[in-house]
DNA sequence: AACAAATTGATAATTATTTATCGATATATA
DNA sequence: TATATATCGATAAATAATTATCAATTTGTT
């Protein structure tokens, strides 16, 4: 079975960022660059060239202030009376948030909602390669699902051995969400971004990013209940 | 087609919370109060009576006195050299942040993310009613998805008309998003939880809560990026 | 050329959130 | 009973994030 990986792919120079550029960036700015650049992708194309942070704002229901103290981290540098050069603005928010050219992501446990994220766009969208998928379910092992295969987890180790930053999409069952953890650690990978509701243990060199949907239920409920006073 | 809804079920007295005890519920507080419910269902189902900021502390990777401050606000007071009654703590945090129990999940857009939710233990876990999907395409409509019924998406009006809070599950397409947002407010809806990348309007009484996966790779990518320079 | 309007970017103020300090208290143990 | 220790909860300090203020700049208009 082909997989197609960052291996084969031309291994543009990797640009790194001054370090101190990245340093001061806080997570809320981090999150809020996405929602920006679907505005400028939406803006330009529609032949929009140039963009006030009141606009971004006014789409956002943000702050035009916050905005601007987000888009300083760029480097790009707005005209008054004008506004910023959208296409600019897209090229400095992609060089601090896109994934170098080698960043491969596996999604591991190809049940519902492993096999929903393989059709997510959002990967390709935004500059990742999403190679395979790993089950341990006889049944998926050798299928492909929206044109990724799904593997046996035993190989895992010598897939992602491929060179460049792997991250991995971790969809298994709880019960077996820290095993499969340190699987993925095992074999090298970088970062897991954890759909499970488990606290995963990991040596510090490993970055996790958990998606807890209960987080947000419990936001909806407070939300509604406090809407009933008013 | 049977609909399993709040109207069928037995309606408890909906206990009102003093409004000052939700009032300084600040969001990061709310986000974690699912996570300790997790902590404590297990440490019950393990037979433990009691349990140290410290202890919920360390498996959640933050500060004691951030989870005593949290766990303040249920009301509930610890023991010096004891810690917290279990059982005292679920309580107090189930009655912030449950629903009350006519509070229905109504799902829009029964394609992959949708079906995945569909499944998605967690709402009946949280006190939730998940009542049925909708959808526009004819090959869907009356089929079922992890038992809910798949309704015609034209029979919404009617359907969400039950009594209770309704949230909407907003899983369509994003071109379609913000119409589709426009019905459910049309019909009564009181929150969305937007699975979509679209930013929508609604009107004041309505809460939007989005769920953004890009923001999240975002977030991944420049950990990798600053974790390069380590 | 003078003036008005829009908009940036720097600095300051405010608010939110986390982290530190420490006295008080319940329990175990010597 | 006295002492040591774990732990809470209150208060204070520090850090992070948002929001306010305003001078400077660019452009359009009279
Ligand atoms: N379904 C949802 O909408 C949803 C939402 C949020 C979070 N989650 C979480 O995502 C995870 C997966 O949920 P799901 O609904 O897709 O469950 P699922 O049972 O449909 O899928 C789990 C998949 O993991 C595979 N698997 C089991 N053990 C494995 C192992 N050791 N190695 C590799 N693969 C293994 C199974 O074969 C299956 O394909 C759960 O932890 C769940 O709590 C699900
Ligand atoms: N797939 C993912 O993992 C994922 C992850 C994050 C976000 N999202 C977002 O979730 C949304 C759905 O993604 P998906 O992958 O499930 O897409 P999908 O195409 O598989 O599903 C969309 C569903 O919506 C239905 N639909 C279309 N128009 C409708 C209308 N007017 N009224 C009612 N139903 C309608 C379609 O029939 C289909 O069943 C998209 O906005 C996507 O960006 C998806």
């Amino acid at each position: 079975m082909e997989i197609n990986c960052a291996e084969d792919q031309i291994v543009e120079k990797i640009e790194l960022l001054p370090e101190n550029q990245l340093k001061g960036l806080r997570l809320p700015t981090i999150r809020r660059f996405p929602k920006y650049l679907r505005i400028l992708w939406e803006l330009s194309s529609m032949g929009r060239d140039v963009v006030s942070s009141e606009k971004i704002a006014n789409e956002l229901n943000i702050d035009s202030i916050t905005v601007r103290k987000d888009l300083a981290f760029t480097g790009i540098i707005g005209k008054p009376k004008i506004g910023y050069s959208i296409s600019l603005l897209i090229n400095g928010i992609e060089r601090l948030i896109k994934p170098n050219n080698q960043t491969n992501i596996f999604l591991i446990g190809a049940g519902n909602l492993g096999a929903a994220l393989l059709g997510y766009k959002g990967f390709e969208k935004h500059g990742y390669n999403i190679i395979a998928a790993f089950d341990s379910d006889p049944y998926k092992i050798g299928t492909t699902i929206h044109n990724k295969p799904v593997l046996s987890i035993d190989k895992i180790t010598e897939i992602v051995e491929i060179p460049g930053d792997n991250i991995g999409v971790l969809c298994v069952p709880g019960n077996v969400a820290q095993q499969t953890a340190e699987i993925l650690v095992k074999s090298g990978i970088r970062a897991i971004w954890n759909f499970t509701n488990v606290e995963l243990k990991v040596p510090g060199h490993v970055t996790v990013l958990s998606e807890d949907l209960s987080s947000s239920l419990a936001v909806l409920s407070v939300n509604m209940k406090k809407n009933a006073y008013k």
